[in-house]
DNA sequence: ATATCTCTTATTTGTCCAACAAATAGGAAT
DNA sequence: ATTCCTATTTGTTGGACAAATAAGAGATAT
């Protein structure tokens, strides 16, 4: 009863002014939370809020936008999921950056099976990035990258499932793409770990990566060592290129 | 009064039973939802759901986690915020994959300056992709792709402001890069538009679009059409240095 | 009688409120 | 300076109602 004629009352007060909080021209037929976060946003941009500083407490966010405290929460939610506000308790939510972070998460979603297509966008882009940029790679590349590089290759022996393996596999072409020094080719490599180790599992058992892959990665090694040029793209065009037979549709 | 008793009549019986949910071996000390994200994820993944198969409804996912609705509801929108499920009123949770579109999303809050550093690997990247790829490029390019291209470049000539020149900007490089046909690429491409147009406007008024960045545009074109790799590659990356002299820090 | 359309109804999601638990920042007391 | 207390804030739950809508019931035309 009571809380029937609060409602009514509250809705009434919102029917004289709608729209009337919506920042941008937008048509505010979306949800509540949908607009609140447009809200937040709005308020941390116009705010010129950094990294760093705190967003007002869930209540104050109540009563500034007029809307329920769940609402709030759902929305937080949405900024919490994207990375940009951590909320600790008491302390309230603060500003972050960990969109990156993120973006691992989404794509760390494994379940559908990796199509022929993706398969050879993939390893276009692989191959783009660690063939064709090999003049960057050659020209950055030191002895220590190399003894690194090795030392992970050698890892390959020890592996204990084929899981493991390929996580090892990973790195290693990780750490050759790191040699460019360029964080967001490597942000991105990382991005699409998921479905580069799910390609790198396909159709290898352990051994299989303790023989043909470690070898692989051994020659191409040599290759950048002697900065062969020639050798170094066929070797590794051809290493990538070796899952190719498996998709026989 | 009533509201107590059944809480801890309920916890009670939770406490007889800790952990015992957990369907991995972690701690359980994450908060009720992500538990809940996680009991979902593993819901998908061993009832093998495909994109377009439905989830249970709140109240059963109430029921069959013992939780409450709201944390239901934080973590529907966690999952939702990562483009797995689309819910629609009445007809439930759907499963999508809308990831690489959320993922755009997630780069688009676009308050933070763009730092010299940043400036370096983004250049760097779209330098591998667009100079270091010219034999893909000039392998697949097709007079209809040209033709499209020096559509886009002459809007440039008609665009009212710098928002809107940057805009035709980086739909230009984004037809180019679709030349080559890697989904992947193009992909990458697309989450990096905020970055990249915010590179793209940076100390340019919309006479300099119409100018510079126009007749630059052109002269790529016609080097692309005459298959000369040598000024290609030249003019493409004296365009995309272009905007370095205003880092002077 | 069948098909199609409209209306109703029951179910489900969206939003809000109230209550309590848990964590903790900040102050009070030692 | 340390410890304890308290008030505030977030985390979780339950309940209520509004809004949307899928599914079924009923009416109408062919």
């Amino acid at each position: 009863m009571t809380d029937t004629s609060d409602r009514s009352l509250r809705e009434a007060s919102l029917e004289t002014d709608p729209e009337a909080r919506e920042p941008s021209g937008r048509t505010s037929r979306a949800s509540a939370v949908d607009d609140l976060v447009e809200h937040i946003r709005t308020l941390i941009s116009e705010g010129g809020l950094k990294v760093g500083d705190s967003l007002p407490t869930e209540k104050e966010l109540c009563e500034r936008f007029n809307t329920g405290r769940n609402t709030v929460r759902e929305a937080m939610r949405i900024l919490k999921t994207y990375g940009v506000v951590k909320v600790r308790p008491k302390v309230g939510a603060v500003i972050i950056d960990e969109r990156m972070a993120r973006a691992f998460d989404l794509f760390s979603f494994n379940t559908l099976e990796v199509s022929r297509e993706t398969f050879v966008d993939i390893q276009g882009f692989r191959s783009l990035l660690e063939v064709a940029s090999f003049e960057l790679l050659f020209d950055k590349v030191t002895p220590e990258d190399i003894a690194e590089l090795r030392q992970i290759n050698t890892e390959l022996l020890n592996a204990e499932t084929a899981v493991n393996a390929s996580e090892i596999d990973f790195r290693f072409h990780t750490r050759l793409v790191a040699v460019m020094g360029n964080k967001a080719i490597l942000d991105v490599y990382k991005i699409m770990k998921p479905v580069i180790v799910k390609i790198m599992m396909k159709a290898k058992t352990v051994q299989t990566f303790a023989t043909v892959t470690y070898s692989e990665h051994a020659e191409i090694l040599e290759t950048i060592e002697k900065r062969d040029r020639t050798a170094y793209q066929y070797k590794m065009k051809t290493h990538l290129d070796a899952g190719f037979r498996h998709f026989s549709d």
